[in-house]
DNA sequence: TTAATCAGGTTGTCAGACAGCCTGCGGGCG
DNA sequence: CGCCCGCAGGCTGTCTGACAACCTGATTAA
């Protein structure tokens, strides 16, 4: 029966979970099926898990598929093993990585959420780079509100140009301020909004005037921190990320939940 | 050869990451081994891994195991693989997880660092708290400040009962800013810093100086949240989590890098 | 020279096996 | 009757071998 097809015989039966339809790789719709039924509340925190086989039975694949998606979730600690007994779900504080669900980017009011995490981040950040920047940084950033500039011109890639140098910015704050751990953070949570809404914020600013008061913020941001004045950076980025982040999240097609 | 000794025949020869010692789980010295490889830069982005059949042999390992590693990374955005061509180490906009080492824990700049992004969120969730804070929300706040003050007077469990409260008040504050993505992120490095750091932050605790004023910060912080002033709520978040994040890392015995 | 073909390597999946561990049950002993 | 021991069964962790689908690069044919 080796390699015969992944979505095998006894597929349209009631599955515990969810079924697999095909497509991402098996291990991954584990995976997903697992952890949605986390976010149910169908399984809870110290709930055992079927054991390797009954849930191959079940999702109609092989023990080492289970058993790779079992062990993504035991890298985040979501589930913890022990030999000869099985697995269990473990408490949310045992957790050790933080990552966003797709379903973040379906409803308005979680994207919103989410862009206020990475904010919070983003203003100490440039309160840390108003103390910690060299010369060499004020003219990174200065070159990239040019680039912003120059970007208004630009009728056609012009969008894209601006987008693109507002997560710039964002990046090169967060070098500046010297931490890479927030520089992680901020990257990390940028590309994923990046990869989803590329095509939302790009219309977004599309509308001139509206770029145009974006950059306006962030010339006030870039300049406190030339001044090295971090009372002042926070609020500046403050100013501009609140305002950014309304900007996005009201334009964006999503649900209003 | 099933079930042989997994420390097998050929172990001593010279392995190109790292030798595997066991203890922890195999696929997990492999991921630690193929991270390690990372940081030091001996993997890039865009890089070829070894073929599993290859790295299972320089492990002395069984394809399985290595199979589960790379799965790992690949959920975490650091590996891509493709079908009939390989593994490739990944950009690292494409992480979609942010995740601690454990090499935070062992210099005190890393530790402060990691600190100061904590706090970053935590300020403004204090001032989102301040904003969505209600009655039940205030009087589970001043028990919590209360459980501190008796703290304070119990010799034995005081520093212990001092510490848990602190970290119950920023989880209720993550919580009634009514953030989930802040929260779980707050709670996640909260638990990996109290996990790895409890002894050192319990010792000092101790000082019962320190535990008052740190107690008196925390107050002032309360009452802005009850007062409904986010811009208060902030500052007052700061001043105590950027104070007790320096007393933490001043004191925990970590190396001066 | 260019296009078709093929061989080898690689990932993804399947199947079966065994060691070591743990739990729970039942029987023997005090 | 109660306690302890031992055993059977189940579970995870690991190993082995196999095959399908796929891609790359070289060889061959037109």
């Amino acid at each position: 029966m080796a390699g015969q097809p992944a979505t095998p015989s006894g597929q349209d039966r009631l599955l515990k979970f969810k079924s697999l339809e095909r497509g991402p790789s098996l291990p991954q719709e584990i995976v997903a099926s697992l952890t949605g039924a986390l976010l149910a509340g169908e399984l809870r925190p110290g709930d055992r898990l079927p054991s390797e086989q009954a849930l191959a039975t079940e999702f109609g694949v092989a023990r080492t598929v289970v058993r790779e998606a079992i062990s993504q979730l035991k890298y985040d600690g979501i589930v913890q093993s022990r030999v000869g007994v099985g697995a269990f779900i473990a408490q949310p504080q045992e957790r050790t990585a933080f990552r966003i669900s797709p379903a973040c980017f379906k409803k308005r009011k979680e994207l919103l959420k989410l862009l206020r995490l990475r904010n919070g981040v983003v203003i100490e950040a440039a309160a840390d780079a108003a103390l910690a920047r060299s010369n060499r940084d004020i003219a990174r950033m200065e070159a990239i509100l040019k680039e912003m500039r120059e970007a208004i011109g630009d009728r056609e890639h012009g969008a894209e140009r601006h987008f693109e140098a507002e997560r710039q910015l964002i990046h090169v704050i967060a070098k500046v301020a010297d931490n890479e751990h927030a520089l992680n953070f901020v990257v990390m949570i940028d590309s994923q909004i990046a990869e989803k809404l590329r095509s939302v914020a790009v219309k977004n600013t599309k509308a001139t005037e509206l770029a145009a008061a974006a950059i306006e913020e962030q010339v006030r941001l870039v300049e406190a921190i030339k001044r090295g004045d971090p009372v002042a950076a926070r609020e500046k980025a403050r100013k501009h990320y609140d305002n950014a982040a309304q900007r996005l999240a009201d334009r964006a097609d999503l649900a209003d939940v």
